[in-house]
DNA sequence: GTCTCGCTAATTGTTGACAATTTTATCCTC
DNA sequence: GAGGATAAAATTGTCAACAATTAGCGAGAC
């Protein structure tokens, strides 16, 4: 149907690999879809060579799943796969929020009260949450692990968690309303990080991360027992 | 030169894929060394499809690196790539021990005392620190990470930071007599585990890969300034 | 002597065809 | 009618050739 994105320049695989993703994120794809490469291939009118690529690194990013000499589909997150998730993050976030609170400056706190007015405002425009699935959660998270200075630990939280968290959420549209908590916890994690209070900042994301896992966990549990 | 490895099953990108890895991680491809897709293709006698594809297997794993248009080369770590490194590393096996002490068995106990005496053994044969660098501490740090029950956390740790381990250590190949201390380090690691003590084995952990993390920064140090 | 421009050579990116494996459908047997 | 073996279809894995981009080199001008 639609042909590739627009910006010509650059790897094909890449871009393929961004539009896929897109897809998948937005739910146009659904978890278990079969990716066959000849479809992609005349789907975005290019060979099945990039097309390959752009699947090898989607499944490494976790949100496609490869079977050898079988094809590609759009990865189906079991609920244990969703605690491992959760697990892993907490560790790096909360490691990410430790090194932040290491090298923060005098800056740091204007920086997070601009981005948390903002928040702020969302919330109160959409108070039944939808900010923990907007923009403003994520936003959050991605500043904090911006300011660790570990390009690695970035890498990993936003290359590779993040996708694989937004396909969870992509079966459950609506998040419980936890925006204004989260809002809070996000302010007083600020304030550790701005502070330069490592354990402190740790500590409360590494509860904050807990809490959202708890909230999703419920809601898995609420839908029944398509468990895995 | 040589022809591809042995087994014939299975997919020829991920056997290209282990023979480069385990030549780059035995030092026969030293850092910055390029890996020319042709070249590659002739001498394991296969096409350049497959030598592409293991090539972005092992630029995932963190030990290659591909600048598009450009080519492929062995990784070069600099060192804020090493504390980078670190810092995840101690997040990631912190968390690995804390998880394996909540869900220790009564066997645990019996288990870390069969691969610490063994390890003990080793380290008494070679007392001026073969052990960090050998089989015995990798093995340590593996079981703990597969203990911990969480397939995502060990992909990291085994599949992407070990490799980028070893090759941080091919270009300092004594690394300095840490094997006796390490290995008491690993017995109260063990303990905590066991003992379902998951704060203190996280801790201790933590610890042990800071104090791992020091000795490493003095080496690093101590050949000058190599610096980036 | 140094800098810039243009060209040549080499390497990567992409393509389409061939081979091997898996899946599916059909037919036969029990 | 059900189960299993066989064969056909579809899909992935691999190969070799073409196109595009990049890096290196040399000539020329200032």
């Amino acid at each position: 149907m639609s042909t590739i994105s627009e910006t010509s320049r650059g790897l094909v695989a890449e871009r393929l690999a961004e539009d896929l993703r897109d897809e998948i994120l937005s739910g146009r794809l659904l978890p278990g879809a079969r990716l066959g490469e000849v479809a992609l291939a005349e789907r975005f009118a290019v060979s099945r060579g990039p097309v390959r690529a752009a699947l090898n690194l989607l499944n490494e990013s976790g949100i496609v799943t490869i079977v050898p000499n079988s094809g590609a589909r759009v990865r189906e997150l079991s609920r244990a796969d969703a605690r491992a998730l959760y697990e892993v993050r907490a560790a790096l976030e909360a490691e990410a929020a430790m090194l932040a609170a290491a090298r923060a400056s005098g800056e740091t706190a204007a920086q997070f009260g601009a981005l948390l007015d903002q928040h702020a405002t969302e919330v109160a425009a959409h108070p039944e949450g939808a900010y923990l699935q907007g923009a403003g959660d994520r936003d959050f998270h991605l500043v904090i692990a911006g300011m660790a200075g570990n390009e690695l630990l970035q890498r990993y939280l936003a290359r590779d968690l993040y996708p694989q968290l937004s396909l969870l959420r992509v079966k459950h549209r609506n998040v419980t309303g936890r925006g204004v908590k989260a809002l809070h916890e996000h302010k007083r994690i600020a304030e550790a990080v701005a502070g330069g209070d490592a354990e402190v900042a740790g500590l409360l994301m590494r509860r904050h991360i807990r809490n959202s896992w708890t909230a999703l966990e419920a809601q898995l549990s609420e839908k029944a027992g398509d468990g895995e």
